[in-house]
DNA sequence: GAACGCCGTGTTTTT
DNA sequence: CACGGCGTTC
């Protein structure tokens, strides 16, 4: 491919863009507010850096905050300059972190083929110790104790870092706990996702010819969402950037949303401090939102203490006032929303695919799901539980990863017994202190088991058997191609059978989970066909994300506020936007508002030109029913930029009443908008109308035959030409 | 060793 | 409400 030209590169960028892609070196900060085409910017750079100014491809190192967007940042470079762009290092920390140490490891008494523990395995782990150092589980959770460690592993403390800086009963528990996890992953070869951000540093402090190896490799550095970096990732830039100087971050303060698990907002705001000759440049034109939008953003966010100041401002016109909606309960919130939907696109022809909806907390999503599928309306929800993090995925790799580093004992210990195959905790329990004796691996010990006094005939019976198969699946697994293996594993090991004996629907979904993966794996030998089972293990052990491709066509997206940053949406609800629940109560407690503010904010500038907000009076979460205020933000709200309206439950029609609620409208900003008032006594839009085909969930297909007053409905039943009347509320009644 | 049932607990999440 | 952890029972 032909180098693209200089004007090529920097057309259609605006003159802050165009003076951060064009800066030739040193230290350079973009301050990049929501929309304001960041992206383009990093990806412009990169390419400006390449083909104008000399610099090879692989002397470029780019960090990205996740896979995802490491993929998406190398496309994009490499459809600017084609595939010389292919040697870059486009990375998330920790990948460039494991690639570093994949190469260095025996430096540090690591074999190279480390396995990696995600926060699952790190939490049992944090378990093993406990039992053995004879902790009470309940004084000392295994999951606060692990956080703790991690903690102090992302403040690049190691154990006896870590005991100096104790100053209660708990952290001095904490240290010992530390101190023998960390002796534990060292003996199973394996590290933690901290730990790759953690021993690199370590690498490098120790090893300076290794420091000065990469930094005078890495000519630029470049880090997206820098807010959003912890200190060990700062320690990382400021270690590999020291040769040549040309750091250039980009990133927003008021998007960093991730303060506790470790990043540190000081990171950009100290840039200054930290590095006095470099450039700083502000992106503040935004090209996503109308400007309604971004001055209700603009406003709420001012609300927040320090801060670099940042205007976003758009050439896209005023646009439509945010909407505020008051409804009774999470159910009339959920019919509000559903019929703000299919009133979008009925009178708007707005897709649902350009709809999303947020939430604070995961659990919010359900009430909603189960209306979005009564109504018809299709969904996808971007995170909950992941792909990799399901039990039967995290099994068939830990049979992977044995098979790949014998040495594991977690992910032994994770499939000895699974499926069943009688060897109980005590067995396993005998093994474990039976291979730490011999210094051997649990797997070795079990091919040894005739020689453990504690075991059951049965239990050495069923250990030998199982060492014997794991030795002949790892003989298959040198010669196949990995997907060949992973089926090989998954039958061999009877797992595949046990779960079709259960005869359930949740083992019908994990059978279907594991083909997926399958899938997974046979794309990999497809792209790699040269490729090892032990590449692919490490490369997906890094990978949590599996829903890249699998975009469903025409359906609204749900997820939390957290899950939105980087995306944008013609249409954005806020849901639950509640004293309580956002912000968060245990937010409130810690006087961490600053950061759910700005989530708030991230939440408000994902929508392109229209900006929902919903709240309930009443509200029930972790099945208790609460009474929350509306959320401070919407009191923050300027009353000139809101549309509000209240959505009043037809059975109560002539009780409660205004004046209850405190918050945005206490102070007399209800928007005026013609037709608001009109709409705040409207009872909540019917979704079926007479004609619309619907099935019931007993009386199967029917049609609509009448439209009531109070939610009722009259439907035809094709089953036996019955009619019967029904509440659309309570009814398990959908459109068909 | 495994199945059942009680109790307690409960943000956000990438790597 | 819903799930995980742990103790009891077969």
């Amino acid at each position: 491919m032909a180098k693209p030209s200089l004007d090529q590169l920097l057309s259609d960028l605006n003159e802050p863009q165009r003076q951060a892609v064009v800066c030739p070196g040193g230290p350079l900060l973009v301050l990049a507010g929501a929309g304001s085409g960041k992206t383009r910017v990093l990806t412009h750079r990169v390419a400006f850096l390449i083909a104008a100014q000399g610099v090879k491809p692989d002397e470029v190192l780019a960090i990205t905050f996740t896979n995802k967007a490491a993929v998406e940042m190398k496309e994009r470079v490499e459809s600017l300059l084609g595939p010389i762009a292919r040697t870059m290092w486009v990375s998330t920390f920790h990948a460039a972190c494991a690639r570093i140490l994949r190469k260095e490891a025996q430096q540090l008494g690591y074999r190279r083929n480390f396995t990696i523990y995600d926060a699952g395995d790190q939490v049992r782990v944090v378990k093993q110790c406990l039992k053995e150092l004879g902790l009470d589980p309940k004084r000392f959770p295994a999951k606060g104790i692990h956080s703790v460690i991690s903690s102090a592993k992302n403040r690049l403390l190691d154990a006896e870092a870590f005991g100096e800086t104790i100053n209660n009963f708990f952290d001095d528990t904490v240290a010992s706990v530390y101190t023998l996890y960390q002796k534990k992953l060292f003996a199973n070869n394996a590290m933690d996702f901290d730990d790759l951000l953690m021993r690199t540093v370590d690498l490098f402090v120790r090893f300076p010819d290794r420091l000065e190896h990469y930094q005078r490799g890495f000519r630029h550095i470049l880090v997206d969402e820098y807010q959003d970096t912890n200190h060990a990732q700062y320690m990382l830039v400021n270690l590999l950037g020291r040769e040549h100087r040309n750091i250039c971050v980009v990133g927003d303060d008021d998007q960093s949303i991730y303060s506790w698990r470790g990043a540190d907002v000081r990171n950009i705001l100290d840039f200054k401090q930290d590095y006095p000759e470099a450039t700083v440049i502000k992106l503040e034109q935004n090209y996503r939102s109308t400007q309604a939008i971004l001055s209700a953003a603009n406003v709420v966010i001012s609300n927040n203490g320090e801060r670099m100041s940042k205007d976003l401002w758009t050439d896209l016109g005023e646009g439509e006032p945010v909407r505020v909606t008051e409804v009774e309960d999470e159910h009339g919130e959920a019919r509000y929303v559903a019929g703000e939907i299919s009133r979008l696109e009925q009178k708007e022809g707005i897709d649902h695919g350009d709809i999303a909806v947020f939430y604070r907390v995961n659990a919010q999503s359900r009430v909603l799901e189960d209306l979005l599928i009564r109504y018809g309306i299709p969904y996808r929800i971007v995170g909950g539980t992941k792909f990799y993090e399901r039990a039967e995925i995290k099994d068939a790799l830990a049979y992977l990863m044995v098979l790949e580093n014998p040495s594991d004992s977690v992910s032994f210990s994770r499939i000895v017994n699974s499926p069943k195959r009688g060897i109980g905790a005590a067995s396993v329990a005998a093994l474990a202190r039976f291979a730490e004796a011999a210094g051997i691996s649990m797997l070795d010990a079990a091919a040894r088991a005739g020689d453990i006094a504690d075991l059951r005939p049965a239990a050495v019976k069923s250990l030998e058997n199982f060492s014997v198969r794991m030795a002949d699946l790892a003989g298959a697994a040198a010669n196949s191609p990995v997907a060949e293996t992973l089926e090989e594993v998954l039958t061999s090991s009877g797992y595949l059978e046990a779960l079709s004996a259960e005869r359930t629907v949740e083992a019908e979904g994990r059978i279907e989970n594991l083909q997926e993966f399958v899938g997974v794996a046979e794309e990999y030998d497809n792209i790699h066909s040269d490729g090892s089972l032990r590449e692919f293990v490490q490369e997906i052990s890094l990978y949590t994300d599996i829903d890249k491709l699998t975009e469903v066509e025409r359906a609204i997206t749900l997820m939390t506020l957290h899950n939105a940053k980087g995306l944008e949406f013609p249409v954005v609800f806020i849901i639950g936007a509640e004293e309580g629940v956002f912000p968060h109560s245990r937010s409130m407690e810690e006087q961490n508002l600053d950061e759910e503010r700005r989530l708030c904010y991230v939440g408000m500038t994902r929508a392109k030109k229209r900006l929902y907000f919903t709240y309930a009076t009443t509200r029930n979460l972790y099945g208790s029913r609460n009474y929350n205020l509306a959320s401070r933000f919407l009191g923050e709200l300027p009353g000139d930029l809101v549309a509000f309206e209240q959505i009043r439950p037809a059975r109560t029609r002539f009780g409660g009443g205004f004046g209850g609620q405190a918050g945005f409208f206490d102070e007399g900003e209800c928007a005026e908008g013609g037709n608001e008032a009109e709409a705040s006594l409207n009872e909540t839009p019917s979704f079926f109308n007479v004609g619309d085909k619907v099935v019931h969930a007993t009386f199967g297909e029917g049609v609509i035959t009448g439209v009531e007053r109070g939610g009722t409905v009259a439907v035809r039943f094709s089953v036996d030409g019955s009619e019967r009347k029904l509440m659309v509320d309570y009814a398990p009644l959908r459109k068909a």
